[in-house]
RNA sequence: GCCGGGGUAGCUCAGCUGGUAGAGCGUCGGGCUGUUAACCCGAUGGUCGGGGGUUCGAGUCCCCUCCCCGGCGCCA
């Protein structure tokens, strides 16, 4: 007999065999003489244990002992029975308290402000450990999509020296008396790294200090980036849609209990993770936009609105490309066919979910990329290294960002970003 | 930063046109041998976010301030 998890002993091919359970008390229902003690563990799952009067009377001191939440090491034999959650049931003849819990402060009901104030305690929840799981199996999908594709892991730095992409957005850190920033993207450090192992990708932590007030943004996101040298922009999309693709298909595989329990209908994940994703240019969507009666016109930004109609149109996550130079980063490569807009494309996720991914062919060309930065306002001082990239052996190259809590909230069907992550930074959050 | 909503018992909320506060859940005690957020009986519960003002009297009206939620902008 062998200590077992929850998920396995409700497959079911456990009935009769004795088992041994470890986990936390879930729920606790006490009858006169007969004990339910319904017990959670790692695997997402709960199973219901229960006591005989005789049993719960040898064990009466351990009874009185149990609380929600408190640790368990539960023995006995597995049952079918219909009256149990699941089907199946443990017939207890040993119990074991092994942490007490006392008036667990969570109990149902409690409104989102009392409970991230209790996140240490709410990411026990059932919900959020499915959610975990689910959010394991994407990054390790990620690691294994780029590691087969032949690409390197690197360590770009999360103190950077300068505001690259403009300062307001920056968390500022002392650095012993110089003034540092949290990074909000590693892109520039990728682009480094293409010129020796030329594909390279990172997941690090990126920091946005933009007082956000959505359901799809964070302070602080775990920021998957690749960027590749000898790549033009449509390469950039394959390598996107083939890794989305492929890590959705694994969570379908590995996943489909985590998503059942989330109650995400998994329909438009099949299509996601077989069909091919239409590309738009920006000019189609405000076309697409305009026929849907809305008041759009070229140069226009695409916003929340405007994004929401536009995942409607769509089963699949699909590209937006070719956008205004006006509305996007200096660093964008500008079109060559058509000087108005430059060489970016953002993957929307359906079902409104939007932006998941952004990315781009860079400016390989020290002349238009110095006069981009002038247009900024930014010091090109603080920019010599970057455009040094240009100076010695500059490379046609591009890359993307990939938010991966947002890909996460869409394939898990979250409505709010702040689940994807354990401990979600937004709106001035720091407890826990 | 902007627009909207809200801070009343441990939690979720009610409290009309001003007259010093209620419910459900929880907690505690008791009962119950198949409960499923168990149920039944009893008990416990509050400087009404903070400060100032009007008034005989403020949870309620006015001003200031802090915090939270939903949405927008920004983005991944």
């Amino acid at each position: 007999m062998g200590r077992i998890p929850i998920r396995e002993i409700l497959d079911g091919s456990l009935e009769g065999r004795r088992v041994e359970v470890r986990g936390w008390v879930y729920r606790l229902r006490r009858l006169g003489g007969k004990v339910f003690v319904v017990v959670r563990d790692g695997s997402g799952s709960i199973i219901q244990c229960v006591l005989d009067k005789v049993t719960a009377e040898k064990f009466a001191d351990e009874v009185d002992r149990l609380g929600i939440e408190a640790s368990v090491v539960v023995e006995g034999v597995v049952r079918s029975d219909p009256r149990a959650p699941g089907g199946y049931e443990v017939s207890v003849s040993r119990l074991e308290v092994v942490g007490e819990s006392h008036n667990f402060p969570i109990k149902g009901g409690e409104g989102i402000d009392y409970l991230l104030d209790n996140r240490h305690l709410w990411i026990r929840s059932r919900r959020l450990t499915n959610v975990f799981r689910v959010k394991d199996t994407v990054l390790r999908a990620l690691r294994e999509f780029y590691r087969k594709d032949g690409w390197w892991e690197v360590t770009p730095p999360i103190l950077t020296m300068s505001a690259v992409e403009g300062g307001a957005t920056l968390f500022p850190v002392d650095f012993f008396g110089k003034k540092a920033y949290l990074s909000q993207s590693a892109q520039f450090y990728l682009e480094v790294m293409i010129f020796s192992l030329e594909k390279v990708w990172a997941i690090t932590t990126s920091f946005r200090a933009e007082r956000s007030r959505t359901r799809r943004h964070l302070y602080e996101y775990t920021h998957f980036e690749a960027e590749a040298a000898w790549y033009d922009m449509y390469d950039m999309m394959r390598v996107v849609e083939d890794s989305v693709k492929y890590i959705v298909g694994k969570v379908l595989e590995e996943r489909s209990g985590e998503l059942e329990f989330l109650g995400r209908n998994i329909r438009p994940l099949e299509i996601a993770a077989d069909e091919k994703y239409p590309v738009i240019t920006y000019e189609e969507a405000i076309e697409i936009l305009q026929r849907k009666g809305m008041n759009v016109k070229w140069g226009d930004d695409l916003g929340a609105d405007e994004e929401r109609v536009l995942t409607s149109e769509f089963e699949t996550p699909f590209f937006v490309v070719k956008f205004p130079k006006e509305l996007k980063a200096f660093y964008m490569k500008e079109d060559p066919d058509d000087p108005r807009v430059v060489l970016g494309f953002d993957l929307l996720a359906p079902e409104g979910y939007g932006e998941v991914v952004g990315g781009s062919e860079r400016e390989d060309d020290e002349e238009k990329l110095v006069s981009r930065i002038r247009a900024e306002g930014f010091d090109l001082g603080d920019y010599e290294w970057y455009l040094d990239l240009r100076r010695y052996g500059s490379v046609p190259h591009s890359g993307f960002g990939l938010g991966v809590e947002r890909l996460v909230m869409w394939i898990a069907g979250l409505d709010h970003i702040r689940d994807a992550t354990p401990f979600p930074r937004f709106r001035d959050r720091l407890y826990p």
